[in-house]
RNA sequence: GGACACGUGGCCCAGCUGGAUAAGGCGGCGGCCUCCUAAGCCGCAGAUCGCGGGUUCGAAUCCUGCCGUGUCCGCCA
């Protein structure tokens, strides 16, 4: 609790100066309190001990003595803990929060393959970036949320090929319905197009003709020396699946502002003068081929020390063009954050030193555990997959029964709304809650699960307060402090922390840490709501009404901050 | 084999820049709708914080060894 800390700070000060501790490390030690029912904040006091030749208990209850403010000040087992008052926390909560100064951030996420539908383990990556997003934005910060695209190499020369070589019943008898297309998606050009792309690795995994590969060879080749006609051909057979993803992403909540393509740094000169750059530097080196790289075990990597930036031909590797990438991103903003699999954990690192190498700024970078599921990893090939548009109608389903089990009043109409809303958030949130470090393993219970750490539980939290408000008919007007129940007091306690835990969330990029606050904030709210009526026998307490409407409001804040859909009726 | 993560009650998960009785949720058991939406609320049971050493006044948290899981170790993307 910031603003408690900032009350706080001066009196203690001078409370340990008087008892002869001058050092500052004090102010490392004074944290939240792990006891929320000791205090708000608290200031071990163990550390003293040695150098005052007292014990911990008794330098906090000397403390305690010296200390006065609108807190209240307890010593207890070594700590010395502090509790806002009830009154002040009050004021401070109702008169509103100071927004941090704007940072132009870029965040890129997702930047998936264009090659097929997003299944469950893709979308991390998106959820996750999403949500970084959003919470930058809450921040007061300026943010650009970015989609690399991925348009030349192998994997779209593949599906480049596949479409204009392949009809298709070719296509269904190579695949021979072994993966036969959700008939809900058979419109869906990202599903569609897919099979294109999997008939053709089939046919390269088994064919024994080479004159396959080596057609796919040539357009890839052509595609990173920047041949426009290649790449007008790739981006002819991608855009559609892209648009496809994309479409998906928004029924997500998750949309771009920009779009850049990998190979705009090959047409632009970018890369080559770029991998001039790389040749001059003190830990290049060459291959026999010609092939270029840097000797990054110079700068302290481990494991594989060369970093390969260059083939023998003279065209660039995929990390080369990242590089390129990031030296444009920096162009962009004053902050720059990745999200990525940690399977890019190396490529990461080696792109990272290369910058700093290049005397250009490292990027902040979010790494994420894969999702896997129950019975193994996933993999479309083995069929072993759960695609996001079926998780969505299932969520959009199963919310639906719920609902029109719940509120006979609503329409059909109404209901498929609610039930939209609720199926997304819930999916959304069962990512975003866990720490993105955690391997995760992805299970339909849970992810449809609309009860105890949900969305639903949060959203279920807002329609209460905004239930009230429609009741009351009109807006809250604070009419100074009333009287400060229990209930109350805990729920001041907890929006009191609403901007230290966005702060935490942004500035350490981890957004389960504020999913997680939102959770605590509707439980807080629904003590006061049981507690602390705002409409009594037909007369509205404007007290609690001006606390409610204010909880109301950072909790639809926050919600969508993380991507949960503030709905006002459910 | 090497590098990097992760390992917390039956299950999921927070805490890990060292500090107080390890916080929640699911599942289990028992209560609460003449009272602003019960997707809610209250209570009970359930934890050798993977295992062994070390540092420290103090270790789930730091160091180290081992075990288990995941990821990476391409002149692929």
């Amino acid at each position: 609790m910031q603003i408690l800390r900032d009350l706080v700070e001066e009196p203690l000060e001078s409370a340990l100066t008087d008892i002869g501790i001058t050092q500052d490390f004090w102010r490392k030690a004074l944290g939240p309190s792990r006891e929320k029912s000791q205090g708000d904040i608290s200031l071990p006091c163990f550390a003293f001990a040695k150098q005052l030749a007292m014990n911990p208990n008794d330098i906090a209850a000397n403390l305690a003595d010296k200390i006065k403010g609108n807190f209240s000040v307890e010593a207890t087992g070594g700590y010395l803990n502090f509790k806002a008052d009830a009154d002040w926390l009050a004021t401070q909560v109702m008169s509103g929060v100071v927004k941090a100064k704007t940072r132009d951030v870029l965040i890129e996420h997702t930047s998936a393959n264009p090659n097929g539908p997003f299944h469950v383990g893709r979308a991390r990556n998106a959820i996750l970036g999403d949500t970084l997003v959003r919470l930058n934005r809450l921040y007061g910060n300026n943010v650009k949320a970015e989609y690399y695209v991925d348009d030349m190499g192998k994997q779209v020369g593949v599906l480049a090929w596949a479409l204009d070589n392949l009809t298709e019943d070719q296509v269904d008898e190579i695949l021979d319905d072994s993966e036969a297309v959700n008939p809900k998606w058979s419109d869906k050009k990202d599903h569609q197009i897919v099979r294109w792309y999997q008939a053709a690795q089939q046919l390269r995994s088994t064919s024994t003709d080479d004159s396959i590969e080596e057609e796919i060879g040539k357009l890839v080749h052509a595609s990173e020396h920047g041949d426009d006609t290649v790449l007008a051909k790739f981006e002819e057979a991608y855009t559609p699946v892209l648009n496809g993803m994309l479409e998906t992403l928004s029924r997500l909540g998750i949309e771009f502002d920009t779009f850049t393509k990998e190979s705009k740094f090959v047409v632009d000169g970018s890369v080559s003068k770029l991998m001039d750059r790389m040749q001059q530097l003190e830990i290049h080196g060459e291959a026999d081929n010609g092939a270029f790289f840097l000797d990054l075990g110079q700068r302290g990597l481990k494991g594989k020390t060369d970093f390969f930036y260059r083939r023998g031909d003279g065209s660039s590797l995929y990390a080369t063009r990242d590089i390129a990438y990031h030296m444009w991103k920096w162009s962009q903003c004053d902050n720059l954050i990745n999200i990525l699999g940690e399977d890019h954990k190396l490529q990461a690192k080696q792109v990272g030193m290369t910058l700093q190498e290049l005397g250009e700024k490292v990027p902040e970078v979010m790494f994420y555990a894969f999702i896997k599921l129950p019975e193994g990893k996933m993999s479309t090939r083995k069929g072993n997959v759960v695609f996001m548009d079926d998780l969505l109608e299932e969520a959009q389903a199963q919310a639906a029964a719920v609902v029109r089990n719940l509120r006979a009043d609503l329409s059909d109409e109404e209901i498929s709304g609610i039930a939209e809303a609720v199926g997304v958030s819930a999916v959304r949130y069962n990512i975003v809650k866990v720490s993105p470090d955690k391997g995760f393993t992805f299970r339909w219970e849970e992810a449809l699960s609309f009860e105890g750490e949900s969305a639903p539980f949060i959203m279920y939290s807002h329609t209460r307060a905004c239930s009230i408000a429609k009741k009351v008919g009109r807006n809250a007007s604070y009419p100074g402090l009333g009287e400060i129940p229990t209930a109350m007091f805990e729920l001041l306690r907890t929006m009191a922390c609403f901007s230290d835990k966005l702060r935490q969330s942004v500035v350490e990029n981890k957004p389960h840490v504020f999913a997680l606050y939102l959770l605590e904030l509707a439980t807080a709210y629904n003590a006061f709501y049981r507690d602390c009526h705002v409409i009594m026998d037909g007369s509205v307490n404007e007290f609690n009404f001006s606390i409610s409407e204010k909880a109301r409001s950072l909790l639809r804040e926050g919600m969508i901050g993380i991507g949960i859909i503030p709905l006002e009726t459910m």
